[in-house]
RNA sequence: GGAGGAGUGGCAGAGUGGUCGAUUGCACCUGUCUUGAAAACAGGAGACCGGGGAACCGGUCCGUGAGUUCGAAUCUCACCUCCUCCGCCA
């Protein structure tokens, strides 16, 4: 959520970020219903002052003067009435709008329509070519038996995967070892969230009112969180933080839940793309200040780079255009393997900062050096998810003879070296 | 799932129709006193919205939302959350 008052002081940046980020929502319109609020909530205000100071009267006036007060606040009243209805029928629309005004990307962004158009700016390792012919992670891991799509399928459904022996452990070893790696690195809460949460909180990080199709509901009307980074945020919602905490540096852990409407045709076989998943997360609350959000921006994408390169893994970096922010982001970072298979680069981890845009919604705030009370600055990236990193982990490191070398960091967590 | 109780400021806890944005205590800030601190005493201090350069003025906020009333923390209804007891269960 941005702040009604500056929308309305920087019209064109807003409309700007609207064309940019190819959002629909009519910035024109919302301002025509501001100056309608604006003048409404004058009005009713005047009637309430009229009010409060007849009702201060009413209780020393005489009987006769008390009844023709009485008679006269009765007028009041129903006009008050009609325009509170007004105001709220006004209101509700505002706040619909409001709740689509996407944030204003930063001036580095490059514009751009989808992921197609993003930038890289990194890159680490060598994309692999084998003297072989590559297999893929499907092939590997059912050869090793470590994964079962068809029981996958046959109990959950399209998308359903079992991970089975050593595809297990491997998952727990990676586990044990992300949770390490970012606690040992700077993080000093840790923390497993719920995955079922109220709608609020979906809104609070601006994955509503946007994304509703992409989530699981409950039939209480709760869904299911597709990052930890929805219950994390909400952990502090309505709360005021003390700023000598700052920066908060959580990390995360959940289950993650995606219906991936929209995307049936992607992606159909293996790990890339699925309902469920396990995922650590990096979120950060820090003091309202862009360079702060900046540095911690870099901090959280340097760690995830930093834990790609522990494991070997060749990855590039890049910048997301316009098109491919989220609606309340100012910036992110991509992070993307390399998968042999494929011959191509994939999304392993996503770094971005809101600003306040998050904090706004869900009413995180803390008391500044001054007294002064301010919406802290959110940020969050991937850690790791499971299953996901198993692609370019298995394919990378396949051997010849079709065996699968474990990185050297992940042995002590595995107890074994090689699958196969 | 059934029965009962409760939600008030950072915390504790008064307040059952107007003088209540709210007694009081703790915590907090400032001053007096003190070499310093503590204690004591005096004073200050909520959030949000609108107007204004500012001092300030007006409005809203007692779990949430509706209602009754000229007027609601206080009365009515619905919902949410928490607690206690019973039942069921990993």
């Amino acid at each position: 959520m941005l702040d009604i008052k500056f929308i309305r002081a920087h019209t064109e940046i807003v409309k700007n970020a609207v064309l940019s980020k190819k959002v629909k929502v009519d910035i024109d319109k919302l301002i025509k219903l501001d100056d309608d609020r604006l003048e409404l909530l004058r009005k009713i205000e005047e009637l309430r002052t009229q009010q409060n100071s007849v009702s201060d009267k009413i209780t020393s006036a005489s009987d006769t003067e008390r009844a023709s007060q009485i008679e006269s606040m009765k007028q009041v009243k129903e006009t008050l009435r009609t325009q509170e209805d007004q105001y709220n029928t006004i209101l509700t629309s505002w706040k619909e709008l409001m709740l689509k005004v996407p944030n204003v990307p930063d001036m580095s962004v490059p514009d751009g329509n989808s992921d197609e158009d993003n930038v890289p700016i990194k890159h680490w390792g060598e994309a692999k070519k084998f003297n072989f012919t590559p297999q893929s992670h499907i092939d590997l891991m059912l050869k090793h038996n470590m994964v079962d799509f068809e029981r996958g399928t046959k109990v959950h459904g399209f998308r359903g995967y079992f991970l089975k022996n050593k595809g297990a452990l491997l998952t727990f070893a990676i586990w044990n070892y992300a949770k390490d790696f970012y606690l040992k690195n700077g993080f000093p809460e840790f923390m497993i969230t719920p995955t079922i949460v109220h709608k609020e909180n979906f809104f609070g990080t601006g994955h509503l009112p946007n994304e509703a199709e992409d989530l699981f509901e409950t039939q209480d009307g709760q869904n299911l969180i597709g990052t930890a980074e929805v219950a994390t945020m909400g952990y502090f919602r309505d709360e005021v933080l003390e700023e000598a905490e700052f920066p908060r540096k959580i990390l995360a852990f959940s289950p993650c839940f995606r219906r991936e409407a929209g995307s049936h045709g992607k992606d159909v076989k293996g790990l890339i793309r699925v309902h469920e998943f396990y995922k650590f997360e990096q979120v950060i609350l820090c003091e309202a200040s862009h360079a702060k959000s900046v540095e911690l921006h870099d901090w959280i994408q340097g760690n995830v780079e930093s834990f790609i390169e522990s494991l070997g893994i060749p990855y590039r970096t890049v910048i997301n255009c316009s098109g491919d922010l989220g609606l309340g982001q100012v910036k992110k970072y991509d992070t993307e393997l390399w998968v042999p298979g494929e011959e191509k680069y994939r999304e392993i981890s996503s770094a971005s900062y809101f600003h306040d845009f998050q904090t706004r919604r869900f009413n995180i705030r803390y008391k500044d050096s001054e007294g002064k009370m301010r919406f802290a600055h959110s940020l969050n990236c991937t850690a790791i998810p499971t299953p996901r990193i198993l692609v370019s982990l298995i394919e990378n490191f396949q051997q010849e003879d079709g065996s699968i070398k474990i990185p050297d960091a992940l042995v002590p967590y595995c107890g074994f070296d090689r699958i196969g």
